[in-house]
RNA sequence: GCCGAUGUGGCUCAAUUGGCAGAGCAGCUGAUUUGUAAUCAGCAGGUUAUCGGUUCGAGUCCGAUCAUCGGCUCCA
C-alpha cells in the first residue's frame, strides 16, 4: 500500500501497519509527540490500522485536533484519579473542551479546592507510571454487562442509547481503568505534559434539572507548561482586573435589583473617585484650554428634540414622558447636550471675535438601551461625560480639531492609559443613509476633513463604516477591557449642520450673519466607563492621586492612638485622604488589610514613632520605606499627587520588608 | 429586544428522591495591647431575586416578572 504523508512524499508498505507505528517508522520523535492520525482527512486513533492508500498526516499537539486528543486523555486520567480516591464514585461523561476538557461524576459531595489538588496529585502519578491506554471493541450486550458489573450506570445508559449497530469501544488504562469511549486516545498518559484542575461546579445528568446532580471538575490542558502557565496567568489576570467584579469587591459602586439595570449607584470609594477626576478635568478645561463651563437641563420638551433631528433619528434611544398624556406636554431626558448648550450660545450674539466658543459641562445623560445591552459600569442608562461643544468658524476648524486631540491625549497619558488606544474614524453608512442626516456630498467631506487632521497630525488610525453619530462623523478613540472587546472611551466629532438648522449665527468682520460649525467632544470620556478601565488596567491599584483611601495610620496598639490621630489630622489638614485603623488587632493583620485593600501608603505608628514625631512608612510600591517625619512624608505624598505620579510597583521579592 | 445559562446572608459556596435553610470569610460584641500579610471567644445576619401556582409540606417542581453572565444586535 502507498501512504502519501504531509510534504507530499510517498511510503511504501507491504503489510497492514497501526498509525503509530508508521509514525516509528517516520521518526522516533515524531512518533512520541504523536497524539492522533489523520486518514484522508479524517481523524483517527494512532492505534487504527492502515492497510489501504491513502494520505495520511501525524497529529502532534501543535494540531488542534491532537491537542483535543490530548486534553481528552486528561479527562480519563482525571476519571481513573477520581476513582482511585472515591471508589464508590460513577462516571457520566469527560469530553476536551475549548483550553481543556471537563469530567462529569456522580460522587456524594461537591469536590473542595484541597480535593482538587489531592485529585491533581493522583494524576501526576498515574502520568508518571505511564501505562499504555489499550483499546478494545465489544458486542453490544457485553458492552452492557461490562458497564453493569462495573456498577457504572450512566454508561449503560449511555450505550442502551447507541444505535444497534454501532461499534463499542472501551479504552482501559492500568490495571482497574476501563472507560466506553470512541477515541481517540495517546498511546499512553505518559504524553500529557502539562495540565491543570481548574474547578469544579455542579451538572445535571445531560443537562436536565430533572435528572441526577453530578460534580462537573473543569481541567485546562496543553502540549508544554509554557502554555498552561499562560493560560493561567491569563485567568488569573482577567479574574483579578475585570471591573465589574474587582469593582463591586472594592466597593466602588454596586447595582441594586429594584432600582433597575444599567443604573449602578456609586458608593463613597467610588465617588472619591469620580470626584478627583471631575475636579481635576474640570479645572483643567476651564483654566489651561479656554472653555466656559454651562450647567443645562436634564429633560427638555419633545419640540427640541424635533429640531435637532433626534425626534425623528434617535427616538428609541430615549427616555420619553408623558408620551400618550393629552394634557401634558411630553418630555424627554436627554441623550446628549448638544442642543442645550446651542441655547447657552445663542443666548448672547456672537462676533467671530468670540470663537472659538468652547462650552463645557459635566453632563448627565440618559439612554434607553435595550435590555441585554447592560454591563457593569461600561454600558449603562445613565452616564455623565465630559462633554463640550465648540462653536467655531470653518476656518478654526482644524486647528480645534487637533486641540481636542491634544487634550484627549494629555488626559490619557495623565491617566497612564494612552497605551491602551487605538484612533478610529467613524464613518457613516452609504448603504443606510436613512439613519443618517444630510446627504453625501455632506458626509463624505466632513469625513475627508477628519482624515485629514489625523493624517496632517501623524495619528495612526483605522476607518469604521456605519459607526458614526447620525448627524456627522467623528474620531473616536478606542480601547480594549480585559476580555478583549473595544468600547469607545473618548469621541471628537465636526458637526457643520447642525448650527444652520438651529439658526446658530456669528457676526463676521464685514458685519455679516455666518453660520458656524460645531465640534462636539468628550476629553475624558464618560467617569463610568473610564472608572471601569482604570479599575482593569491598574488591576485596582491605582495611582495615588486617584485612589480614594491614599494613606492609612496604623497605631501598634491603642496606646498610640492620640499621636495616629494627630498624624491622621496633619495629613488630612493638608488634603490627603487618610484613615486610622485603630482596631485592636496586631499590626500584622492590620498591614494585611491594608494591603488586600490596595493602599498606596500605610503608616505604622508606636513608641519610636511618638517620640520623635515620625511615621514608619510601607508603600505598595517599594515596602518598608522606614521612618520619616510627619513634614517629610507629607512633602513626599503632596508631590506625588500635586503631580499625578503614577510610581512604579516594584515586584514582591524586590521589596523590602 | 433576541438566543443560551444563572439567581441561597455583604462575599465564596453547601443543603439526598420535595421533609427543621447550613459553613468559611467579612460584620458586630467582649477579651487581648500587639512592631510589618490572619490573636481568641461569643453574637448577629436569610420571606432562598420577586409574584403566583402545584403539594400535607417548595431553596428544590410549574408559570410569569426582575436581575446577572455569555453571545447577537446596538452604543459613549
Amino acid at each position: 500500500m502507498k501512504i502519501t504523508l504531509k510534504d507530499g512524499s510517498v511510503k511504501e508498505y507491504g503489510e497492514a501497519k497501526r498509525v503509530i507505528d508508521i509514525a516509528f517508522d517516520l521518526s522516533e520523535g515524531l512518533a512520541r509527540a504523536a497524539c492522533a492520525g489523520e486518514i484522508d482527512g479524517e481523524v483517527v486513533d494512532l492505534r487504527t490500522v492502515v492497510d489501504k492508500d491513502c494520505s495520511l498526516n501525524i497529529l502532534t499537539g501543535n494540531d488542534d485536533e491532537g491537542l483535543k486528543v490530548v486534553r481528552h486523555t486528561c479527562s480519563h486520567v482525571l476519571a481513573e484519579a477520581v476513582k482511585r480516591l472515591y471508589p464508590n464514585a460513577r462516571l457520566a461523561i469527560g469530553p476536551a473542551i475549548a483550553d481543556g476538557f471537563y469530567y462529569d461524576f456522580d460522587v456524594e459531595n461537591p469536590f473542595s479546592r484541597e480535593e482538587l489538588d489531592k485529585l491533581e496529585a493522583e494524576m501526576k502519578k498515574i502520568i508518571k507510571e505511564g501505562n499504555k491506554l489499550e483499546k478494545f471493541e465489544l458486542p453490544r450486550t457485553e458492552a452492557i454487562k461490562l458497564m453493569e458489573e462495573r456498577n457504572e450506570p450512566y454508561k449503560v445508559e449511555l450505550i442502551k442509547d447507541l444505535p444497534e449497530d454501532a461499534v463499542i469501544s472501551f479504552y482501559s488504562q492500568g490495571d482497574g481503568f476501563t472507560d466506553l469511549c470512541a477515541g481517540p486516545h495517546l498511546m499512553s498518559t505518559k504524553g500529557i505534559k502539562a495540565f491543570k484542575l481548574i474547578s469544579s461546579s455542579m451538572a445535571y445528568w445531560r443537562g436536565d434539572s430533572s435528572k441526577a446532580r453530578l460534580q462537573r471538575i473543569y481541567g485546562a490542558a496543553f502540549t508544554n507548561k509554557d502554555d498552561l502557565a499562560a493560560h493561567l496567568a491569563h485567568l488569573e489576570d482577567i479574574k483579578l482586573r475585570d471591573h465589574n467584579r474587582l469593582g463591586r469587591e472594592m466597593k466602588l459602586f454596586t447595582t441594586v435589583d429594584v432600582i433597575g439595570q444599567g443604573l449602578p449607584l456609586f458608593t463613597p470609594k467610588g465617588t472619591k473617585m469620580i470626584m478627583k477626576l471631575q475636579r481635576w478635568i474640570e479645572d483643567l478645561e476651564d483654566n489651561e484650554w479656554g472653555y466656559v463651563r454651562t450647567r443645562t437641563p436634564l429633560m427638555a420638551k419633545s419640540d427640541l428634540y424635533k429640531i435637532s433631528g433626534h425626534w425623528d433619528h434617535y427616538m428609541d434611544g430615549m427616555f420619553i414622558l408623558n408620551k400618550d398624556e393629552e394634557d401634558k406636554e411630553t418630555m424627554a431626558l436627554r441623550p446628549m447636550t448638544c442642543p442645550f448648550q446651542y441655547y447657552v450660545y445663542m443666548s448672547d450674539q456672537h462676533s467671530y471675535r468670540d470663537l472659538p466658543y468652547r462650552m463645557a459641562e459635566t453632563s448627565t445623560l440618559f439612554r434607553n438601551e435595550d435590555s441585554g445591552e447592560m454591563h457593569g459600569l461600561t454600558r449603562v442608562r445613565q452616564f455623565t461625560i465630559t462633554e463640550a461643544h465648540i462653536i467655531m468658524t470653518p476656518a478654526q476648524a482644524e486647528e480645534e480639531l487637533a486641540r481636542c486631540v491634544d487634550l484627549c491625549n494629555e488626559v490619557m497619558t495623565t491617566l497612564g492609559l494612552e497605551g491602551d488606544v487605538t484612533y478610529r474614524l467613524s464613518k457613516w453608512d452609504e448603504n443606510n443613509t436613512e439613519k443618517y442626516l444630510g446627504d453625501a456630498e455632506y458626509w463624505n467631506s466632513s469625513q475627508q476633513y477628519l482624515r485629514d487632521v489625523m493624517n496632517k497630525h501623524n495619528i495612526s488610525f483605522t476607518e469604521a463604516d456605519g459607526e458614526a453619530a447620525f448627524y456627522g462623523p467623528k474620531i473616536d478613540i478606542q480601547a480594549k477591557n480585559v476580555y478583549g472587546k473595544e468600547d469607545t472611551m473618548v469621541t471628537i466629532q465636526l458637526d457643520c449642520a447642525a448650527a444652520k438648522k438651529f439658526g446658530m449665527y456669528y457676526i463676521d468682520e464685514t458685519g455679516e450673519k455666518k453660520t458656524p460649525w460645531i465640534i462636539h467632544r468628550t476629553s475624558m470620556g464618560c467617569y463610568e466607563r473610564t472608572l471601569a478601565w482604570l479599575i482593569e488596567h491598574y488591576a485596582g491599584k491605582f495611582p495615588t492621586w486617584l485612589c480614594p483611601e491614599q494613606v492609612r495610620v496604623l497605631p501598634i496598639s491603642d496606646k498610640y492612638e492620640d499621636y495616629a490621630e494627630k498624624v491622621r489630622a496633619e495629613l488630612k489638614r493638608v488634603g490627603i485622604d487618610v484613615t486610622v485603623d485603630n482596631r485592636s488587632e496586631k499590626i500584622g493583620y492590620k498591614i494585611r488589610e491594608a494591603r488586600m485593600d490596595k493602599l498606596p501608603y500605610m503608616l505604622v505608628v508606636g513608641g519610636q514613632e511618638e517620640e520623635d514625631g515620625l511615621v514608619s512608612v510601607r508603600s505598595r510600591f517599594e515596602g518598608n520605606e522606614g521612618q520619616k517625619t510627619i513634614a517629610e512624608f507629607i512633602a513626599q505624598i503632596k508631590e506625588e499627587i500635586d503631580t499625578k505620579a503614577i510610581r512604579v510597583e516594584l515586584p514582591e521579592e524586590e521589596k523590602k520588608k
